[in-house]
DNA sequence: ACAAAACGTTTACAAAAGACAAGAAAGATC
DNA sequence: GATCTTTCTTGTCTTTTGTAAACGTTTTGT
């Protein structure tokens, strides 16, 4: 099961065995059922995880509504960085979509690992180079791009999560309103 | 002049006097008038910047306009990111507002120093984790809040570069147009 | 100091989005 | 399969934003 994640490291930096072997050690696999709320409201975490099947997304509660920020399908590190980094606890909430399989790395074990895994560093300079240039992409997105622009684009890049997540949850990922979305879409649909 | 910079690695690790030596003899002091491009349209640049005095933004051209993505003002890396990790021509021009006053460390440098200074890569993670963060909040406030609501927390947050900077162009920043910005200005004096 | 360019505001009109409410459709639960 | 909940769509009205153009002011360059 950690094959995945392995496949994954892989395209950052060469683990030796051994170093695997740690960090298999400081992985836990865990399986949770749609609706678990990975981190809750204002609560202080300690633990990144790692996504291997399912889908979860992140979102905030302002004015009683749920704005989703992020939504994730696959292979990939989760977690409420800002929390982890800088011990206080979390404003948004991560949920799952869906049943979820998942491999939990405590922050207690990631500082070991740094300290173990000379090539730990390295991995995760990377993972966050490659994260920091998806999230000024989407950044770019709204600062370029129109409502119906984000909306095609999503379409286009990720067809897969228009299936899998509730609409009112891509309306306010894509900084809209449900309504607003709906409306959209019919324009799109006439257009073609 | 690299004392800022120290000052500036020192919050994320502590470098021995010999690290310093080579990451001294890895940057360059430059200073540029305003107007400058760092990096132009299509570049494919191999060069990380350290900002010490002035300010800097990015942009796109969108439709034959300019659309600032990004202003920055005081101590902090900048560069075209996704173009030196992935070696791909930039689409993003990186403009000085300002005579500036730069470190400037190129990609070649930046590797050799990940070799020689083992705490090289945990510096830039840090660092990398810190941008994220700010990154995160940025994207949130566009998913979260109405161009109102933004302009008055960077009113908040960053009066300082409402003088500093156009107003056109913090209106792109802010996903809006130069006239809708002065009208949300108007519509806040009014209420005052 | 002068001319040219850049900047900020305003106006009128069109397009889009939000708020609110009512229904239809789809899914979950038992 | 009947019920209940969630989700999606639609309608009406209001507010906000975009577009385009005009105008005065400020800044810049020489």
């Amino acid at each position: 099961m950690t094959d995945i994640f392995f496949r994954y490291t892989n395209r950052f930096v060469k683990f030796t065995e051994q170093d695997k072997d740690l960090l298999v050690s400081a992985l836990t696999l865990t399986q949770v059922p749609a609706k678990t709320e990975l981190v809750s409201y204002n609560q202080q975490t300690d633990a990144l995880y790692f996504l291997l099947t399912g889908c979860i997304r992140k979102y905030f509660v302002k004015d009683g509504e749920q704005i989703t920020t992020y939504i994730m399908t696959e292979n990939g590190f989760i977690g409420a960085f800002d929390s982890i980094v800088m011990g206080i606890p979390s404003e948004e909430i991560i949920e799952c979509l869906e049943p979820c399989t998942l491999l939990v790395l405590k922050k207690a074990d990631l500082d070991r690992l740094y300290q173990q895994v000379p090539l730990m560093n390295e991995f995760i300079r990377k993972v966050l180079e490659g994260v920091l240039i998806q999230f000024k992409q989407t950044l770019s997105l709204f600062i370029l791009d129109n409502p119906e622009e984000r909306y095609i684009k999503l379409l286009s890049q990720n067809p897969e999560i228009l299936q899998r997540v509730p609409q009112h949850m891509l309306a306010t990922y894509l900084g809209i309103t449900a309504t607003s979305l709906s409306r959209i879409r019919k324009r799109i649909l006439e257009k073609a």
